[in-house]
DNA sequence: ATAAAAATTGAATGATTATTCAATACAAAA
DNA sequence: TTTTGTATTGAATAATCATTCAATTTTTAT
């Protein structure tokens, strides 16, 4: 009996560490099968494919595809809050040098690439008929939202600026970062990281005039 | 000879009629359904079966499925379109009290509701892999943005503001808009029409400090 | 009123695709 | 090596859906 629990688990072990390599390039595979050719026309089949397991396998690993789509958002929201909470951490750095650090990170290469993108607007655009879309979404805006307007609020104090409120100024950023993710779908060409910058930074200007940091 | 083009003008007039009512009838039909149900779900038949016409006379007329989504697109584009050309054709109206109207508009419960906007994401979401999607939203918002600076220069003028130019300001502000659009799909208790025209007054506040019609 | 033409139907077709599952490959234990 | 249990396959299944088209209804012209 004893046996036989200690022998279930190290298999189990050892089965989890072989799981979990699959589970990521299913979800890995997804991803860029989204960004390829559009959540219409992403198939359990094209996405087996490209992780390289059987279309059986991906259908079993992840109970159904409804499963592993939301996963897969899952992931990618995950990736994208562990980019920001850590520069909502940084206390030692002066808060207008993090909030700058905060816009470089929302317009790297890493985050806001055309494929990351696609992904995004996506699910996006399901989230009205599925709830576990919007509740993935909604719970990340809501800490980003939360850290921002504490950020914003440090540097209102700082400035002594009293005419925009920290919500005000958060909301504004935030609403501009969804609307130039997706203009950067539209047209990269006019809307490089650089561009996006730039226009962020210039709206910070405007609120915060004597601060030359907001070049 | 003469007779018969007569009779077959005649014809094809009354019969362009009839059939402009169901053309119309299927386009907001797909509207309503894809507002309803999520573009993944939105089938011919649900189609035809709200605009009351058979399964097989709404793929007829319009030839395929696809032909219906890129006609309803172009006209929900027609529709906002020909919102804010009025506006903006309108030289006799201040600038300042223009591009108030401009958000007023952008906001209204015409243009800024969930329905409409789950539409137009629904579309954005597909644009990467629809050549013709693309093509629609980018020649609309090539016209706004082009009428929008042209706007914003008037008012740098008068107001000699001369730190942030037409286009960023154009820029910014058709953002702030795509951004605020989709975040009422998310959260429409908080993102209400006067909170979102609120903050994009604000924001023109902070670029055009000496002027109170931005409240 | 009748014939001809056009509009519209709805059932059949064929393609696509998520899901299932019996069979096989593989790994660990004895 | 053999046995046992687990991982993985891939072909079969069943459901969904766009599209087609012969048949029917409606409209128009004479």
């Amino acid at each position: 009996m004893m046996k036989a629990l200690v022998n279930k688990k190290t298999t189990k072990q050892a089965s989890e560490t072989e799981i979990s390599v699959n589970h990521q390039k299913l979800i890995d595979a997804t991803i860029e099968t989204i960004a390829k050719r559009g959540l219409a026309d992403t198939t359990i089949a094209h996405v087996a494919k490209r992780a390289k397991v059987s279309q059986g396998y991906a259908n079993f690993r992840f109970k159904s595809k409804d499963n592993l789509l939301i996963s897969s958002l899952q992931y990618l929201s995950n990736e994208y809050k562990k980019s920001w909470q850590k520069i909502f951490e940084e206390n030692n750095i002066d808060p207008i040098d993090r909030i700058i650090r905060i816009v470089q990170n929302d317009f790297s290469s890493k985050i806001a690439n055309r494929n990351k993108i696609s992904v995004w607007i996506a699910f996006y655009s399901e989230v009205k008929f599925r709830p576990s879309y919007l509740t993935i979404c909604q719970r990340q805006d809501e800490i980003y939202s939360q850290q921002m307007e504490k950020l914003v609020n440090e540097i209102n104090n700082i400035t002594n600026q009293k005419e925009f409120t920290p919500k005000e100024v958060s909301e504004t950023y935030h609403s501009m970062v969804d609307g130039l993710w997706q203009r950067i779908l539209f047209d990269p060409k006019i809307y490089t990281h650089e561009f996006c910058k730039n226009l962020v930074l210039k709206y910070f200007k405007s609120i915060y005039v004597n601060e030359d940091r907001f070049a």
